[in-house]
DNA sequence: CTGCACGCTTCCCCAGGGGTAACCACCCAC
DNA sequence: GTGGGTGGTTACCCCTGGGGAAGCGTGCAG
């Protein structure tokens, strides 16, 4: 497996991840499977404004860097999942340092002065 | 202060957090602020491949960002220093875990099979 | 006078990531 | 037969981020 697609020429971790995650609609994705696995067009309802062709795209790096799982059932209606992998998962708690960093640093900025509380 | 280029339209904090730091040098940057204050030449000197004009651009958006503070010294060469601004020096902090991630998990990639645990 | 170094800025250009739309194969409901 | 929903693929286009190179203003070295 090799993960992520400047295989060998990284300076540092964060540098890697970035290739990992630094498409446009990664990490709303992995924010996404991080509840539940989902179907495709459960994603693509979710994701505002990803198109067919893109998020399929984002999915299948997402599964070639071992970060979701696709799980096809042959059924009538052609069903697939997709869920977080094992890597997956601790990518998606990696990134939780971060995403508390944004929801108070970028989310959340039309604080006057001090929080009330 | 607003930070970020696409203000109020964030899905989640990742999602915010990954608009700040999106530009292709700019967790590098990051990276070596993080030791110490760098110069101007310092930093292209140590991003291997990056141009002036490029440098440049993602220095101001980290600055209009809140992340990096720019110090001009009035001096006969002129001289200018790049450091962390406090919201910066979290920011790399919140980036730690997702560094470890890709040290562990793209940086050390030729991982055969089953870890043997 | 020329050149270099500093920290940029400006102009031009290109690649590629992402957007748009159509199509596919299947089955069911109408 | 038509349309909708499933999960895609393919072809094409476009915009923006980034790269290349040169200029700028100053002062010192040669």
């Amino acid at each position: 497996m090799t993960v992520g697609r400047r295989a060998g020429s990284y300076v540092c971790g964060v540098d890697a991840a970035m290739d990992v995650i630094g498409g446009k609609w990664k990490v709303l994705i992995l924010w996404a499977l991080h509840m539940r696995p989902h179907r495709f067009g459960e994603l693509r309802r979710e994701l505002p404004g990803v198109t067919e062709k893109v998020l399929a795209a984002q999915l299948r790096e997402l599964e070639a860097d071992g970060i979701v799982h696709r799980e096809v059932y042959e059924e009538v209606p052609p069903r697939v999942e997709y869920s977080l992998t094992p890597r997956g998962e601790t990518l998606n708690e990696a990134l939780e340092p971060l995403g508390a960093w944004g929801k108070a640093n970028v989310l959340a900025e039309p604080v006057p002065a001090e929080p009330i509380g």
